[in-house]
DNA sequence: CAAAAATTCAAACGATCGTTTTAATCATAC
DNA sequence: GTATGATTAAAACGATCGTTTGAATTTTTG
């Protein structure tokens, strides 16, 4: 296997530089440094910074929602075979379940995730508007699953549970990376059994009664 | 009243501007501009960039956490009285309710609280850990609390659990500003039933059975 | 009021940014 | 082999950045 071709060089080192050091701060002169490439590739090859950042999010985010949106389907299909109502922890392991797992599959996504867990958060709107528009059809989904397994809460109370799981979930994918401040003496668990943490969180939360 | 003094004027341009478009994007020439006093103010009376964003967040967040922290010892001492255990929704309500409630008091706290709810996910080590240091010892008082209401269940997963309690209180705040996506026919709860929302749901999550 | 200190001001510094240009190099087709 | 198109290369463009300078101005002090 000789080295991979130019674009892919770039995004690469684009999604490693962005996630690290962010998207303003990252120059397209370390990009191209980084990749081993001419500075003008860039331009060249996506036309601009912002249409860069947007390859490199659409990446790998298309293949990751598409993974989400087939486990969140086969969670509804299993649903309608039982003829009973989908159980709110299966629907948020699907959707929790296949991001930590992808984030442990190598270092570009691991750099990836950080970087989408901060695309929520970026002021900038081109660049969240980007991932906004990829991850909103998802986020449909998901919520049209929860409300058919939680048909006794309100629609809002259903949506800002749903917003309290991904906040967590992407807050927490940032204290994997720096954020950790644990108290002396606190081991901290592994991948796997987070993933089981955080489920059993968020399910709890969800079906947490709710007095009008 | 006349107009405030210079210091403070940048203050509140810098609290705005750094809030709606970032740090790094945002210039300390449109930061003058916005409180109308000369570029070389903010070096003559900060020293630098990264000195005013630190002021920028010290002032508000060193009396926010008082107040966060007194709320959180209030709890504390009525659980001593009662010679019981602290009920684990007080302690959450301490720190999350003085937090949403800070946020409506003002177009200045609003902004910050935005910054603030951006800071964890820089990845800009220095403006990162401007916040992290002063949010480190209420997060660790607040664990310790969490641990004297929640005995049986092991430290990790009380450190996770409240981890994604401020996980989903950020995301919030964010959400409050600019991400909503609330699908058709889905009404918006006002800030005060929202904070009962997250304090049920956090609740709830933390309060789940745990089988190691 | 005059001397001294603090603050404001306009201007410029060197550095870095994203992008463009123009020529050189490479691959591919006839 | 030579012409054609795609890619790479070096260099420069104009703009903007944080910071500094030194004089003008205001405020404070004796």
């Amino acid at each position: 296997m000789g080295k991979k071709d130019t674009k892919e060089r770039i995004l690469d080192a684009a999604e490693l530089l962005f996630a690290r050091e962010g998207y303003h701060p990252t120059s397209l002169r370390a990009i191209t440094k980084e990749a081993d490439v001419n500075l003008a590739a860039v331009n060249y090859h996506f036309g601009s910074k912002e249409a860069l950042i947007k390859e490199v999010i659409a990446r790998r985010l298309l293949p990751l929602n598409a993974l989400r949106s087939k486990r969140l389907q086969e969670v509804k299909d299993e649903a309608q075979r039982k003829k009973q109502k989908p159980p709110i922890k299966d629907v948020l392991r699907a959707f929790i379940e296949p991001t930590l797992k992808f984030r442990e599959s190598g270092r570009g996504a691991r750099a990836f995730v950080t970087l989408v867990g901060r695309a929520i958060t970026e002021p900038d709107d081109t660049v969240r508007n980007i991932f906004m528009e990829l991850i909103q059809p998802l986020f449909r989904q998901m919520f049209e699953l929860a409300d058919e397994s939680l048909p006794h809460l309100p629609k809002d109370i259903i949506l800002w549970r749903l917003h309290f799981a991904i906040g967590a979930l992407t807050h927490t994918m940032h204290c994997m990376d720096k954020c950790i401040m644990p108290p002396p003496g606190v081991e901290q668990p592994g991948a796997q059994a987070l993933s089981s943490i955080i489920i059993d969180y968020a399910a709890a939360g969800m079906e947490s009664a709710h007095e009008s």
